[in-house]
DNA sequence: AATTTATGATTGGTAAACCAAATCTTCATT
DNA sequence: AATGAAGATTTGGTTTACCAATCATAAATT
């Protein structure tokens, strides 16, 4: 028995369609930023597809900050100007998925920064639920268990810190990935296991004493321990 | 008359109320990883909502790697653990909307990175892209016009250069926020736009150069000039 | 008894019907 | 002619109905 693990081109590929329909409308018609586009029903029927689909597709191009659509009322072309908009979807229609060296890259950018952000900005209630993050993770690997849940809790902990919502956003979306890798690789056995506590413990200090440089100092260094197999990544 | 702006918080909070009440429900169950999730149909039975509006919960849930949904299936709880997942959807239901401040300083954060790896990484085809959209730009300036988006398109085909699809993919998400800002705040008034034009090609040059750090340097340099009046924002 | 095949129930995806808010049109009033 | 109000229309959002792929169960075959 074989089994297909293909993603499903045709969906995906039904969507970037009507994305790439919809830029062709607004070019053809000549449709400038602030211009509300056809309604859904019309561009439904224009396209030959479902109203679902194309709610989709513009759900997508809102994501990206390109439509706007508001309740009754239409949806609307984003004032970025027509040059960036037409370059920006053809971007979003050539878009890889991103492979694992990808997330691991930006995963330490993210939290060199955050690291710092956090020794600068962060309040009282922050350091506490750090601190709890700290804790539990610590607690666990003491106990001899896998950790790597509350290892990346910890971490998630400093971004909400950072005061950077953006940051704090897209940690959030590239930390489940990193954690089935991990899970997968067996990346964090128990041996380095107690390491982690004290690096993680280094951190923590760093941040509440105020030490943005020595935040993303340890931090950094966190990570060199984490990923000294992997040399073509970029830490800095 | 009084023009109401305001978000919309039902909306929100309904789509937020009914991503609870789904973690509610896998702790309740004890539902684990890989587990199947009810059905749609149960589900928005159980919550007493139509069924778009739990597939838009779960799609916003899909989008932060906590659910994956396959067709014909079901809806999976991805492997990254309970106690990640009840942290993580913690924190997804608690984020902010990104202010400007956030937003400028992940994108200076991003850029210096990107324009770093590009000069490592480039192909001739990136070249190309980055060169054209250098043009662009320049044109545009020279014949005295405003040009805010050209300016951007050259920082994203800078991103796509990078071979980081993730950061590339989070480029493109702030860049409309950030367009629309400086058009507001006329950020790029015409009298400092012809030292962008030096800025973007000595960028340009270290890139095509393959000299990573100079790239990086130049880029700083490039946004210190453009954010010298924003000075708490974190450029290093 | 093991394996294959067939059949019916379940599922996410899609299409169609319906709703209330927003907008436009029309017409009465000043 | 300008203005305001009322009604009709249009719109995105929501609900309901339908579809084809999938999966589990059981029957049939070896």
């Amino acid at each position: 028995m074989k089994i297909e693990v293909t993603t499903k081109p045709e969906n995906f590929n039904i969507q970037k369609n009507i994305i790439s329909q919809i830029r062709d409308l607004i070019n053809f018609k000549n449709l400038e930023p602030g211009d509300k586009l056809p309604s859904e029903r019309m561009l439904s029927e224009k396209f030959k597809v479902s109203r679902n689909v194309v709610r989709d597709a513009i759900q997508k191009l809102e994501l990206y900050g390109l439509l706007k659509s508001r309740p009754q009322s239409g949806t609307f072309i984003a004032n970025i100007g027509i040059t960036a908009l037409n370059g920006m979807v053809e971007d979003i229609l050539r878009l890889d998925e991103p492979d694992f060296k990808s997330l691991v890259e930006t995963r330490i950018l993210l939290e060199l920064k955050t690291a710092r952000l956090a020794a600068l900005r962060r309040t009282e209630e922050d350091l506490d639920q750090i601190s709890k993050a700290l804790k539990a993770h610590k607690e666990k690997i003491l106990n001899g268990e896998e950790a790597v849940q509350e290892d990346l809790l910890f971490h998630l902990a400093i971004a909400k810190a950072s005061g950077n919502s953006s940051m704090n956003t897209f940690m959030l979306i590239i930390t489940p990935e990193i954690i089935t890798n991990f899970e997968k690789y067996h990346v964090c056995d128990v041996g380095q296991a107690h390491s982690r506590i004290e690096e993680h413990q280094a951190i923590f200090d760093a941040i509440k004493n105020r030490s943005p440089q020595l935040a993303k100092q340890k931090m950094k260094e966190h990570f060199r321990e984490l990923y000294k197999y992997c040399y073509n990544i970029e830490i800095n």
